[in-house]
DNA sequence: AATGAATGAGGATTCATTCAT
DNA sequence: AATGAATGAATCCTCATTCAT
């Protein structure tokens, strides 16, 4: 809400030299430390440029302000998850819904893997959320599920298939969220995803059926 | 006969519960004005106590602290949410998925309304969060829910009743807060609350065929 | 230029009671000694709080921002400049030319007192100049100069008599402030302001002669 | 016979000093568009060195630091002030009063133009008005003017003279440095400009006739 | 019980200058 | 000679909480 960052949140510098790329990465794992270890709360600039064993000044020269590396560390999120689903969801061998099973187990195991981190940087969303890069970034996932969707749901209405898909994602993203906030076995997940897995795939049966 | 001033006597020098009760009120008022106004990064307690027309001093006699309010403004959100599932999954006279999706419309919209104080009081929740209370206060939620299922769901596995619930509970929750962060129609609202019943019926009926 | 204060810059509360008053007194005193014996790129609040042996939250508590007392330490020396201009220019028991040649005297002397504190304020200016608040503080002073120039050249045009007292007004603050940058014994205060009365009598009489 | 490239071979391997002066005086360009732009506060060294597609090494070979870059910049203003002097009051085909008149236009309209970096130079004047070199590089002009009040007052007494020049440099300079703060049209320069050569020549009138 | 002034640690960000490459 | 990354002190301002009145 409220602080809505107005700056641009990208990058300040291309890392055109290795040395800034192992800067920046750097910065990112101290971050992504800093965030694991001390919450969003206490997770400052200073805090990172130390960890990162850098000056507050070098971190400046790499991000323009806090709420970028936030937004970068989240992106990065981001773009693995994409991977995930691309990886997953476009793989012909498989069935649609063992690839949606396939899918939710993943991303449920991604989602509780440095959960601690996961969950600081989900507190501080208000930090990034509203910046413009924020949208486009999320929005390459909804892409591809999209695409699996036609496949999968191929007598499907358009528009109920766009509905659908936007409650598959906020499924997989809300719950996610919420189960990866108590530490969690490998058989919680197991079976976690295993009924989640079932509800979605009842649910596109019966999309199916209509 | 001279009419004694009735109310008056009772307003000047009130039990101090019902003054408390007032005061409480008031500042709970106030907080959930600033923190939809202000957002939660703005929302202190300074802010709260002049909204509320009191001295910061006397909310803090009510309030041991910042997070106190904010855990209470968040306890009676979910009071509200208990009473909903309980009026809404106990009501006999209608089918199981019958008051499921009633539940569902009925949680959607309310989640939509009040939604700058819901997401504020959502960026705050790394404050509250870690309060012991907060734990019993939603468990509350989950034994209406738990005994609705057993009703809708005799045949079922009591565990994998439990797991169902407990999908149910977050992907409610988990959906519900990310949706209610954009403004919504009442027809938007309408169409996603249909979709998502539709998912948790499929999933309903899929439990009971097994 | 640039940073204009985006603010306002008016006082945060109402100095009711008496040690308010005492503190926004102790504040200013002290932020014209930090002024004067640092300059204006130290002018810090944390000096200014630290030498007025308060903390910087009490300061922030009658101030707003660092501008503001700046703005505050300045709109002091108009409203004494002003009275200034008052006291000389209305008094009926002079001609008008000896009142302006008091006036300049009296304008020179009080310039150079406080010099290094106004030299430094001058040098602040960038950061209170475009408050709303600076530009009807200074157009006080005008009004009372005009009332003057109306009587003491009275058959002059009105535009002409408007631009004689904009040029009086800026050579008066603009010499003052150059002249006073260097310290300056009271002898060489009175010849210079002798220079300068027989300029402004000078061009009094040119105007009137036309 | 081949052309043998001449205009390459010097500007391929010019002599230092040619470099330098191409250097210096981008550097100098990017300073003046920086500071009108940008204004004093955000005047920095880093900026300049940019916008002058040059390192800040580079820069610091060439400038010992920041307020030499200013200074620099305020000293070239002088010079030109200077020649303007020299150029008008020593052109004896017209008589003084006629000069003083040219000049006080002349040095208005100067004023006036590329105001914005001369208020924001004005603004940065604490970072270098304290040089040595400052108080030399002024009086150049004050002989000039000097010389030619020996010219137009020739009856009037050494002392006073001086005394005169000294509020006529004065006026000129803090009256300009006002005027030139709010944007002016060529109407209003030359409106103010008659006002002041009115004063001056007032002034010089009175001078004579003592 | 109520007030609200006082505290001061803490946080984000900037920038002149240096120096290894 | 040129580069530009690195430094880190310095600055402004906020806010939860206390406590004297």
């Amino acid at each position: 809400m409220t602080d809505r960052p107005r700056a641009r949140i990208s990058s300040r510098k291309q890392p055109k030299q290795a040395r800034s790329a192992e800067l920046v990465s750097a910065i990112l794992s101290a971050a992504a430390h800093v965030l694991a270890k001390e919450g969003a709360q206490r997770f400052t600039t200073a805090r990172v440029a130390d960890k990162a064993g850098v000056s507050v000044g070098s971190l400046y020269q790499y991000f323009p302000n806090k709420a970028a590396i936030l937004f970068r560390l989240q992106s990065d999120e981001w773009q693995q998850t994409s991977g995930l689903l691309h990886r997953i969801l476009e793989d012909d061998a498989r069935s649609p819904p063992e690839r949606l099973r396939a899918l939710v187990h993943a991303f449920l195991r991604s989602e509780c893997e440095e959960a601690a981190m996961r969950v600081a940087l989900n507190d501080a969303a208000p930090l990034y959320r509203d910046a413009p890069e924020a949208q486009e970034a999320k929005s390459s996932g909804d892409r591809i599920l999209l695409a699996f969707m036609r496949e999968a749901l191929p007598g499907v209405e358009a528009a109920t298939r766009a509905q659908a898909a936007d409650l598959i994602t906020a499924t997989l993203s809300g719950v996610g969220k919420r189960f990866s906030e108590k530490p969690r076995t490998a058989q919680e997940i197991e079976a976690y995803a295993e009924a989640m897995a079932d509800m979605f795939c009842a649910y596109f049966e019966s999309l199916q059926r209509r």
